[in-house]
DNA sequence: TGTGAGCGT
């Protein structure tokens, strides 16, 4: 339980910017810009017990608006959660709702930190819906 | 055992 403090502490990704000011010649041009994600009805939820399952993420964060979808992560082959998962809301205003009531809270006995979800894959530019899977999964 | 800092089948 000593790491959780250290979570806390954390809060997100925060910890890796610590290491940004590192007094280095003129190695890194400043570069890993730290975006932290633009609004969207998707969020991100980390720190995920491993036992938490979909159906529990969705229970916990529907008491802050109406989940659409939520799943938690789990390895396709070994069927484990990887510890995080992602929750949609109908609205971006029930999202931030949600980030606001679930993040930093407990859940199955683990603090979660939930924020924005990027989006999965850049705009390619243009898409022509056909013939192969536009998903890039079989 | 899946104790990790993580953006998906």
């Amino acid at each position: 339980m000593a790491m959780l403090a250290a979570r806390a502490a954390g809060k997100g990704n925060g910890i890796r910017r610590l290491f940004s000011s590192f007094p280095f010649p003129s190695s890194q041009p400043a570069t890993t810009p730290p975006p932290p994600a633009e609004p969207s009805t998707n969020l991100f939820i980390s720190g995920l017990n491993k036992r938490t399952t979909s159906e529990g993420l969705e229970k916990a964060f529907s008491e802050f608006g109406q989940v659409v979808h939520a799943r938690v992560v789990t390895d396709r082959v070994s069927g484990y959660s990887k510890g995080f998962g992602f929750v949609r809301y109908a609205t971006i205003e029930e999202a931030a709702e949600g980030i606001k009531g679930m993040d930093g809270k407990f859940l199955e006995g683990w603090v979660i930190f939930a924020e924005y979800a990027r989006p999965r894959s850049l705009p390619p530019h243009s898409s022509q819906a056909k013939g192969s899977s536009p998903s890039g999964f079989p």
